[in-house]
DNA sequence: GCGGCGGATTGAAATGTTTCAAGAACGGGA
DNA sequence: TCCCGTTCTTGAAACATTTCAATCCGCCGC
């Protein structure tokens, strides 16, 4: 008749167990983790010494069923390959730890399905709040989120006429800059090698050229070649070559971010085509190593540890949902960076 | 008497509101949820159909709270900004993705505190497993953790004697490739810029680089200097330049990873130091840039998508915590890849 | 000696699931 | 008609917290 110990099978330790070692009841341990001021000094000192002996955790799905959010918010990036993404997290990640808030990253691989499939999930997991540049243009599911009281705030994205907080930069302005660029170094014959035109900020880079090469009095259909990518990596930048007429092809090469140009250049230096005597080049986005690419690559910058920092911000105060619906939007200026892949 | 309806502060839908919209229990909707193979053909599509009417969205924490464990594993690196992380984590991400679990990204900035902090509350939340390369050189925190039943793999680290699993890349035979590689090319005095020695792979890959020197008949004494940088970024990289006698000093500098290299290699390009000419200099992950700069870097290649996979594979067995306190431990071998920045 | 007060503690309800023993409904065979 | 087996469904317990009204206790003032 005497107690069986199980230390084999032995289950969590839960408030339960520390009220009892420690003589209290639970809402008294409770009392002690989470408002300490209402808990006479020797009784403190008699938890937290329960608490430390037994190794006590508290559990965070218990804590959050309760409170009925939880303390993660989600960051959804198309890739996280993609080195524009990468210099974006740490301004997120300094952020968001400074509110004891955990990262929970999620990559749709510029899935659709992929993207639906992870909002879901965050969404059963009740995140307070979301962070997302969208793999498609169509963002109404996002809006129909923020309805059910999740923060969303679109990231690198113009959040237009949606009502979504955004965090972007102009997209527009920098393609024109790049296309502005291009065409007073006398290039009239340019290809963009673009990404799907669903994507948004692609449509607009592309936008932004079309209306450099019109200011110009020019017509775009006939300056500008488009090539469409299947994927933003340097491969697909490196295979892109062989759909161009190198030859009376066009004399500038715009990529449309720094990683498809960084197989641009892999590619035509194999096939002894001179940067930027024969065929210019220039990327977008002025990612870290962009400056020290052979020949430094001339690029468009977006201010990125800025960008993540803001779109934080921005998730934080829409999360807490204080004032409503009001919605606000922040967009930075890129800066043209020229170096020595378009000097002539 | 009427029923006050009251849309302005709504509570969130559970699954007794399904079970009252199809007439059915909350067991039944679980069931619907979990196991359908038990329920009824027309019951199915009866609560289902209230499922999809009512916008309902199970609750994450609630399960986990009744499952005693949730489904995001936790991935600590040092520091978010290093590419080497960053292209880590698609390997990490992939396979974690398969498995339907989420990645709580943390970043511990190569401090100890705030690594122990977020191990701390990735302990609150219940997660099955924590794929971490550790701040410091002492894992008994490590080894407790995984003790108490959470899964735990070391990334890029071997686990020695610890008794934990472990993904790594041999460092001290990376060292010997950089330093026999920089010998053979005739260099007998080689600085190396390495990041704090409490880090091991800092401490291994300067092992190795000791062993190549003696093995080449030589005292590392003489034939190395070390310099220390506090961090590994591109800054850190260049402003070491100042502390070094370039005049009648090294021939060769061999910085632990490409991000230093970065900087060096701007750094040297600004001071009109010719590389390799009047310099050579080689990093060290051989990340995605680095075939790319100007000149293009030597450096020692990691496998890195590879490790990831193998790391999150290795965490899935286990967190699963079938086969008791077995561990295994799986190293890759580097690769020396040589290019223009060291070449004769 | 008693009413009342304020600080400390308690006990129970509520949060949203899953699981499981038990029950209901139904049909078939004797 | 009764019994039994199968198939579906149910209701309640358990998970680990937080919160809040209620209680307890010592003490002060009258």
């Amino acid at each position: 008749m005497t107690d069986i110990h199980k230390p084999a099978e032995r289950r969590r330790l839960s408030m339960v167990d520390v009220a009892a070692h420690a003589g209290v009841s639970v809402g008294t341990v409770s009392n002690v983790l989470n408002r300490p001021e209402l808990v006479a000094g020797p009784t403190l000192r008699r938890v937290r010494a329960s608490i430390k002996a037994l190794g006590f955790v508290p559990s965070a799905p218990a804590r959050q069923l309760r409170a009925g959010s939880s303390r993660s918010v989600g960051v959804m990036v198309r890739d996280i390959g993609n080195p524009f993404f990468t210099e974006v997290l740490p301004g997120i990640e300094t952020r968001l730890s400074q509110e004891e808030l955990l990262l929970v990253l999620c990559s749709s691989s510029d899935s659709v399905e992929k993207e639906a499939y992870y909002l879901q999930i965050l969404e059963q997991h009740r995140v307070p709040g979301i962070l997302i540049t969208p793999a498609g243009q169509d963002i109404s599911h996002l809006v129909e989120l923020r309805r059910r009281g999740i923060g969303m705030v679109l990231l690198d994205r113009p959040g237009a006429d949606s009502q979504l907080c955004a965090v972007a930069v102009d997209n527009v302005r920098g393609g024109e800059m790049a296309g502005a660029h291009l065409l007073s170094l006398g290039h009239r014959r340019i290809a963009f090698l673009n990404g799907p035109s669903i994507v948004r900020q692609c449509a607009d880079r592309r936008k932004g050229l079309d209306n450099a090469v019109r200011a110009a009095g020019l017509d775009p259909d006939e300056v500008v070649t488009e090539i469409t990518l299947p994927a933003l990596t340097p491969r697909e930048g490196e295979a892109a070559l062989e759909r161009l007429p190198l030859r009376e092809g066009p004399t500038a090469l715009f990529c449309v971010n720094d990683t498809v140009a960084l197989g641009v250049l892999r590619g035509l230096e194999q096939r002894g085509i001179s940067v930027p005597h024969d065929m210019a080049v220039m990327g977008y986005d002025d990612v870290e190593f962009a400056a020290l690419l052979s020949p430094s690559l001339t690029s468009v910058r977006q201010p990125k540890h800025q960008l993540g920092q803001a779109a934080a911000d921005l998730l934080l105060t829409d999360a807490r949902g204080d004032s409503g619906h009001w919605h606000q939007e922040i967009v930075f200026q890129p800066e043209l960076m020229v170096r020595a892949s378009t000097r002539a």
